[in-house]
DNA sequence: TCCGTCACCCAACAAAGGTTAAGCCTATTT
DNA sequence: AAATAGGCTTAACCTTTGTTGGGTGACGGA
């Protein structure tokens, strides 16, 4: 194992030194995989949980038509799946939409760790209830708001989330999401999101060649547009 | 208090004798909601997690014009908001849909107990990530589904669950939820929400005089129509 | 008994979004 | 330099959903 594989970590320092190289002695493997293959797949049991060293990845939902609703978007630094802890199959999938780097901790390991470290169960259950906040911002976005204002609220919503991590110097947002990844987070067509996307740009609200590098020009427009507000844990504003 | 104050509760077997009468005499007040009101205000600090006796009762976020979307339901016998033991001002409000009696557990008191009694936590946790699962079929269900199809992926929802609790007799939903209610859940207008019940009914797949008593007829093609799947977690199927 | 309220119902029209079927641009391959 | 593929764009047409405005029946309070 290479040194310092949890050094970009987002819970770098909630979980401390200590518990990061007990991570990393716990890490069994560290993987690449390419563009659009699955990390995970509905209905096939897990052995390990992941966490994303480099590159971008989609939670989803298939329906019998093969239609995906994204349910969640992993950036690095992230743990995807810690509730996979509790669930051993899942019923979600997890698809890489660049060349990403995966570290895999198996699940005994990991319930050796938290035996050994007490604290690491409170750092992950406040982690899952974060998550379960965005997923109701999620569900808002959805449910209240039409095309533009979802695509807007999605933008928002990533935007914050690099901030955070110091990753949005410029309003530039690099990730490498695709126009039909905004539409099947935000429960519509890729055609529709087209339209959703020029409306964005002709209002001046951000400059999009391609979707995988938006240039966000009015961010209070784009959240007021959005009623979009900030996520209530780490952050001093709500 | 009156004695076995938790004995409905949904997570009684995981919980045990010795917590419950613990939780019990954490247990600061009973109260009484009249139909509509919050027991939850956003923005407004929360001093008690809230546990359900009685009645039936409504997450929901608002939007600048005061339009709800609704996020969770949630039923007697169940913790409304254990996460709020995390997040001391929540941005979600819940509304009782009928007279509700909740009891109350103070923040502090908790905390004594889940230190007390660790294996809580992990009950805890595991129970947060089964309410982010739901979530996420929450979003499947708004974001991939039109209306007939949402309203029906809703029905299955509250009947897996009422199902699961025993209280699913003679397929007779029985739930104070109104048709507007169905509508801020699903994310839809009343109107449309009737027109889905309307063509639900036609087909055959429900009876319905009103919303607060449905009698569903035939769940298979209900779940069918909704590409429903039980939910993963407390269930055999998958 | 009358009145008001609440939940549900309905119809006509307008707007938003899905479907189908193209065409365009750019980067990569050959 | 031509060929290809992926991502984006557009247009025409049709379905779904929202909007507005009104109507019904049951029920509880004055």
């Amino acid at each position: 194992m290479c040194p310092e594989l949890y050094s970009e970590c987002t819970l770098r320092a909630e979980l401390g030194a200590e518990v990061l190289s007990a991570l990393e002695e716990a890490t069994s493997d560290v993987v690449t995989i390419e563009a659009g293959n699955d990390l995970v797949t509905s209905g096939k049991a897990v052995s390990h949980i992941h966490y994303l060293l480099r590159g971008t990845v989609v939670r989803y939902r298939e329906d019998k038509k093969g239609h995906r609703q994204v349910v969640g978007i992993g950036l690095h630094g992230e743990f995807l799946d810690v509730d996979s802890f509790q669930i051993r199959v899942p019923n979600y999938s997890m698809r890489s939409l660049d060349k990403a780097e995966v570290a895999k901790i198996p699940l005994d390991g990991l319930a050796a760790l938290l035996c050994r470290f007490p604290d690491m169960v409170r750092i992950f259950w406040t982690s899952t209830v974060s998550e379960g906040i965005a997923l109701q911002y999620w569900i808002f976005r959805i449910g209240r708001l039409r095309g533009e204002g979802r695509i807007a609220h999605l933008i928002c919503e990533l935007a914050e989330r690099l901030r955070q991590y110091g990753r949005f110097e410029g309003g530039q947002l690099n990730l490498p999401l695709r126009q039909c990844d905004y539409a099947e987070a935000c429960g519509m067509t890729p055609i529709h999101a087209n339209r959703c996307f020029a409306s964005l740009r002709e209002r001046g609200f951000v400059d999009v060649k391609r979707a995988r590098s938006i240039h966000v020009l009015a961010e209070p427009e784009l959240r007021k547009l959005a009623m979009f507000t900030a996520l209530p844990i780490n952050s001093v504003e709500n």
